[in-house]
DNA sequence: ATGCATGAGAC
DNA sequence: TCTCATGCATA
């Protein structure tokens, strides 16, 4: 667009620098990832609410996609220049929110299974809903598990660091 | 910090 | 049906 004077916001080195730097000075404020996500409801920028702490980690660790790192780096830094500014004036307002009550259940893949299924995807990151059935149906896992699993896992691709877990 | 999941919108 | 941004629950 015509607002473009550089690539320099879309540039995974500065965003990389930008990210390390929003973590350091957020620690120095003393704030936590949730406090920041909360946060940015007050900021009151049009179409900007809440984001949880799970988002602002994965956005301090890069581990989002180029995209959703772009569009994030903006509201971020403007909330730390906001945060910055006002702990220059003086200690405020904590928030208040409530526990909801209303759990929720997370399958767990057991280490055998999880084998398989990344053995699998080697081969065919993109199986067909009758290979998805078969491979389902192998490791006595639901069909809509094994598809969740694939496309968890093709995101994982498209972040803009992998997590090395092993 | 990360695994499994949801829902809106693209195709 | 998949992608994509996002989050609850949990390690």
């Amino acid at each position: 667009g015509l607002a473009s004077i550089c690539d320099s916001d879309t540039d995974p080195r500065e965003l990389e620098a930008f990210a390390e730097r929003f973590k350091q000075r957020r620690i120095k404020l003393g704030v936590t990832q949730a406090d920041v996500g909360s946060a940015l409801a007050n900021l009151k920028i049009p179409g900007v609410g809440s984001l949880s702490q799970s988002t602002i980690c994965r956005f301090e660790s890069l581990t989002l996609s180029h995209n959703n790192m772009i569009a994030l780096k903006p509201i971020l830094q403007a909330w730390l220049e906001e945060a910055e500014g006002a702990q220059r004036e003086k200690m405020n307002k904590p928030e208040l929110f409530n526990g909801g009550e209303k759990k929720r259940k997370r399958t767990s893949i057991a280490a055998p299974e999880k084998r398989s299924l990344e053995a699998y995807f080697a081969v065919q990151p993109r199986p067909s809903s009758e290979k998805i059935a078969a491979i389902a149906e192998k490791l006595d896992l639901k069909k809509n598990v094994v598809r969740v699993w694939f496309c968890n896992q093709r995101q994982k691709q498209k972040r803009m660091k992998f997590s090395a877990t092993y």
